[in-house]
DNA sequence: TATTGTTATACTCTATAACTATA
DNA sequence: TATAGTTATAGAGTATAACAATA
């Protein structure tokens, strides 16, 4: 049963093979598993909230950055902000110096339910970080950016 | 609903938080990002890859050991196994001291697509780990284990 | 009765193509 | 013409509920 034997044979980009065959199923897992846990109180989607924080940081972007940010094809982000608008939490206005562009702004009731739900939609998430070592907590506090780099690349 | 109380659950575990609320959208937004990338030509969804290459090792497991380790429900497995077994990739065969379970064996073809895959599969991953320094990839191999933990958490 | 898996059904997220309005 | 966003449509992935077979 040593199907791991044909790893053996280790040069520098079959290591590299080596992560990235065991990074993608770890980050696809643990998507999947966050997905299951989030607050089923606050009705946002991983995507909303995401979006959200982005605002309450930058009050104001244009449609296209979020859906650069996140990942996503401008109709998927055009959807994302049309729920949001709807329940109040961000607006709409035409862009100041090019009239095509929309300016996504996050409302004071946005804000209220960033801080609202910030502590409980990762409740479970940071309760399993608080399982974990300092040392453990530590390697993914280094992870963190690499990630955002690798998803930005 | 109020949001009176929230503050509150903050003080010890801020920087927890802080690492949950910034590993929540990382972890997203790289999944999304290695959908886009992934290969083609394989006609293969990111679970159907991670289904395979998890009965390249072990041979053969249930169904619901399969559905657990990939974290979704059993009717969700069922139809990614149908997709595979379509393709000649696995075989079912009611268990043998217990035959409610359903075994998922890999098949020779099954095998030779996740040898022919393997490296194409992940070719836009490792380019860009190949990218990183020395330094960053060996964070992500530390990191790997515990984002499993926690998917498994 | 409880458990393993399947079937039926529906919902969420996402994309591509075609369109509108600005530039 | 080119670009930013929207609308229309479709596909992938997922879940819950009801069911069948077995324990």
């Amino acid at each position: 049963m040593t199907y791991a034997n044909d790893m053996s044979a280790t040069q520098n980009s079959s290591s590299t093979a080596r992560l990235a065959s065991g990074l993608r199923p770890a980050v696809m897992r643990l998507r999947r598993r966050l997905a299951n846990e989030r607050d089923p109180e606050a009705n946002l989607s991983m995507t909303s909230s995401s979006v959200l924080a982005a605002l309450f940081t930058a009050d104001e972007l244009t449609l296209g950055a979020l859906a650069a940010l996140e990942r996503v094809q401008p109709p998927t982000m055009t959807r994302t902000i049309n729920a949001l608008e709807d329940d109040g939490y961000v607006t709409r206005r035409p862009g100041e110096n090019d009239r095509r562009q929309v300016l996504i702004a996050i409302t004071d009731k946005g804000r209220q339910i960033v801080l609202a739900t910030r502590a409980r939609r990762d409740e479970w998430l940071s309760r399993r970080l608080e399982e974990l070592s300092a040392d453990e907590r530590a390697v993914l506090r280094q992870a963190v950016p690499i990630l955002e780099k690798l998803a930005t690349a």
